[in-house]
Order: structure tokens, then C-alpha cells, then sequence
DNA sequence: GCCAACGTTGGC
DNA sequence: GCCAACGTTGGC
């Protein structure tokens, strides 16, 4: 069953545009449990993914994306050199966990997060909602769709 | 740069 | 197991 799901990040650290430069890029340096246990569990492959800039100067939906390798170990965790080391994890005994993804569509313009809030569709929308800071969210199949079909108008 | 919200850490 | 202190996230 296919699940729908808002993944964030810093255009500054990783964009979706370098996202589609690269074709597909293991979703690495989740240090969050709740988060872990999605990626680990979840998370499979075809899953559709709302791709979001954060701490942007334009905040919210930029692209799609899919998953094309379910959850396993994320090994930049036992990298000391790598951006998000962790010495509690280690290739025996993993503790966190990535997938990989691949874009699907650009979008022709960014789906502002005013523009998620405004719609009535996506009142419940988990990432707009008060106090998140999951970086990856859950979204529902009409969510998904709302925010394509919003990526469709002219 | 500010700060609200939340997760983690560590003393007790 | 409680909770204060601290660090991080992320919109504004």
C-alpha cells in the first residue's frame, strides 16, 4: 500500500534541485526516533513524498519525490567525518535508519505554506500544525493530491 | 536575529 | 521517575 508522506529540508544544506541533480540520494542524518521508526518501518518503496523547504526565504512545497529503497541502516552514523556522527550506532548495532529517494516533478512554482494554510482541505496537515518540528510528516492520500493539484494550476 | 515549541540530558 | 537546563528546529 502506498503512503504519503512531506519530507523537509534546507535548501541551503541539500535543495531539490540538487536532489534532481543527483536522480536519487539516500535520505541520511535523521536523528530522531519517531522519525527512525518510520523510516525503518514505514517507510517503503513507492511511497509519495511532498518535498518542503525549511528555513528558506520561501517556505513550503517544492517537488515530489518517491521512495525507491526501503528503510535500512543509516551509516553516516559511525562515520566520525560525516555531518551527523552518533557513536552509540555501529554496523552491528544500528540505530538509525534511512531510505533512498528519487524525484518525480519539479514544481513550476512553490506551493507557499500560506497557501497550504489557506486551503480548507488542509486544515489538518500535519506540518502545519502548531509546534512541529518532525522533519519528515505523514500526509494523506487527499493531501497529496490537494497539494499536486494546487502544483497544476496556472 | 528572535523566540516558541519540543526533545534530550543528567542530577537527584 | 521527576524536572530543570540546555540544545535544536524552524517560522517569522
Amino acid at each position: 500500500m502506498t503512503n504519503f508522506w512531506l519530507f523537509k529540508s534546507e535548501p541551503n544544506t541539500y535543495s531539490f534541485n540538487d536532489l534532481v541533480n543527483d536522480g536519487v540520494t539516500e535520505w541520511d542524518g535523521v536523528r530522531n526516533f519517531q522519525v527512525r521508526n518510520w523510516l525503518r518501518d514505514t517507510i517503503k518503496t513507492g511511497d509519495q513524498i511532498l518535498f518542503w523547504h525549511s528555513n528558506a526565504k520561501e517556505i513550503g512545497v517544492v517537488g515530489s519525490a518517491i521512495v525507491v529503497k526501503d528503510g535500512y541502516p543509516d551509516h553516516t552514523a559511525w562515520d566520525p567525518l560525516s555531518d551527523h556522527p552518533d557513536p552509540k550506532s555501529s554496523p552491528d548495532n544500528p540505530i538509525w535508519y534511512m531510505v533512498d529517494i528519487k524525484p518525480l516533478k519539479e514544481f513550476m512554482k512553490i506551493i507557499t505554506m500560506q497557501q497550504l494554510r489557506d486551503h480548507p482541505a488542509l486544515v489538518d496537515m500535519v506540518v502545519l500544525k502548531k509546534g512541529n518540528r518532525l522533519s519528515i510528516t505523514p500526509v494523506t492520500q487527499a493531501e497529496y493530491q490537494t497539494v499536486i493539484s494546487l502544483s497544476e494550476d496556472s
